[in-house]
DNA sequence: ACCGTATGGAAGTGAAGATCGGCATCGCGA
DNA sequence: TCGCGATGCCGATCTTCACTTCCATACGGT
């Protein structure tokens, strides 16, 4: 005969106060998004990673998409503040390029790795999500052309292609490190750094011969 | 009463033979998956874009992914033969820069959009399609190493690490020059160009005083 | 001991991918 | 010209899956 499970069979957490249990939710959220992605997230898995039960994840947020817009209005600002503050930083004009090239790699490095959903959302056909990850990089990219336009005499339109290619730049090459890992962070930000203050041209460089 | 509807009545284009139909099938798709990503678009859509039915899509392709896949080759492969051919334009290591970056302009700024697919995939939780694009990212970021190992002395992995970095800043910068739309193709391709060679501290500095 | 709140098992709902059987059209040979 | 097999095509349906919700149950403070 089947005997009667009772609640005390199931591997259940304690009963936590409501703040503490919906950043705990968030968390769970997060960890299964970062690994596959919100379309290929079931509200199943987050609540089982969560320890709990798919109603309770309703009781903290009204649905699939809010609990993702939370964590991207979380990360987006932790970026767009990290950058910010490399910029003030430093007086100088080099070393601020660093910084906020240094700025990007931190954030990519973050163990719990925000970047996934910041960088490689897969729900950007959604208005919502699109213009609040626009949001967060037209701040970078407005913070850095501000500084551009400070320390160069280049026009405003100028400045803000050449910022967003810092930011393209800084964004692609970290994603990119993390994924090999073999190159030290220090190393990384050096290279990539000499590579936007000096470009290309400014490696030392075995000419070729003109003709 | 109701009069019997024939197949004359309803708006239908003409048999195709299947090479063919298959070719605009692959258009319809595109333009759909350009306009609403992957997840928001149905096979439904797709076939009304064409001007069919479903099963017609069917008989042509075995699922959605495929479909997608089919796209997602096609285009990978433009974009590699492109950077490529940019790169054995000329034997200047100043030139080569300057083209490889116009590469990626060009391709961002093709009518159909094909990059929406190859920068904005929202289905990379798919092994298939990170496979492809990863291959695509590889082969770029690996003819452009090679050329800056041979016009520098920078050793592998930093060359590697400096060729992702300028395929980031190419990519990031020509979407946002397209979706800004006010600066002309070849100006954007200069500034981006001279950021790539010179860096930013190449740029005319109104240099701050050292304290 | 009791009551309000938190919680889970299980069922409802709807959207979208995939399919089935039949109809129309085309090319070809008598 | 007419018949006929092959091919292209469609309406309607099936099926699956994941978001969402309902109701009974267990807990914890008073």
């Amino acid at each position: 005969m089947a005997r009667e499970f009772t609640a005390a069979d199931t591997t259940r957490g304690p009963r936590l106060p409501r703040l503490e249990r919906r950043a705990q939710l968030l968390e769970a959220a997060q960890s299964v998004f970062v690994d596959k992605g919100y379309h290929a997230s079931g509200m199943e898995d987050i609540a089982e990673r969560a320890g709990v039960s798919k109603p309770v994840l309703y009781q903290h947020f009204p649905g699939k998409l809010e609990l993702y817009l939370a964590l991207v209005d979380k990360h987006t600002a932790a970026l767009v503040e990290l950058v910010e503050a490399a910029l003030n930083e430093s007086d100088d004009h080099k070393d601020r390029t660093y910084a906020s090239i240094r700025a990007f790699f931190d954030f990519v490095a973050r163990e719990d790795e925000p970047f996934r959903i910041v960088f490689e959302s897969d729900l950007n056909e959604v208005a919502a999500v699109r213009e609040r990850i626009g949001w967060a990089t037209e701040a970078c990219v407005d913070a850095i052309s501000r500084r551009i336009m400070l320390d160069t005499e280049l026009p405003q339109p100028v400045a803000r292609l050449v910022a967003q290619g810092l930011v393209g730049m800084s964004q692609v090459s970290a994603r990119s490190w993390l994924r090999d890992g073999t190159i030290p962070l220090d190393l990384a930000v050096e290279i990539i750094g000499r590579l936007a203050w000096r470009g290309v041209g400014g490696q030392r460089a075995r000419f070729v011969a003109p003709a």
